[in-house]
DNA sequence: CACGATTGGGGTAATTTGGGTT
DNA sequence: GTTGTCCAAATTACCCCAATCG
């Protein structure tokens, strides 16, 4: 039985990824910069994939080393 | 076409999707947000196509892309 | 300093959760 | 695990507005 879809996070998850408020995860998704799944309660949720990637797509690793 | 036996999700396979509770579930179904079918055993069982086109029906993707 | 964009706080209402019980 | 109900607490949604950032 695999009623397999993929894992989503709750907005104060997303929110601790990013250590930003909830609420402003919300404004992300409102303004279209991020994909939001809405239970039929009005809640929302996301896709742990979309979010981890767009994690690691805002990352950037240190180039240089570091002088010591 | 007609599909013979059409595939059902139990409450937590359809909580896992939403990722909520199961008890939220039921909730949905009690208040007429999402159709069941009750066994005769009285528990609830729900269209995998209802589910699913449920989910897509409140599911936004995102629209602007990401700034780096 | 000014500007636009982003963020977070406040307040209220709705939804969701989890315990305890049957 | 699931049903049904009650109830308290946490989370979220949605509004406006001030503070902050680049």
């Amino acid at each position: 039985m695999t009623a397999a879809t993929e894992r989503l996070l709750t907005p104060g998850e997303v929110a601790n990824l990013f250590r930003v408020d909830p609420k402003t995860v919300t404004r992300w998704a409102t303004a279209g910069r991020i994909g939001s799944i809405r239970t039929p309660g009005g809640h929302r949720r996301f896709r742990e994939t979309e979010v981890k990637a767009l994690l690691s797509e805002l990352t950037t690793e240190a180039t240089e080393p570091v002088r010591h």
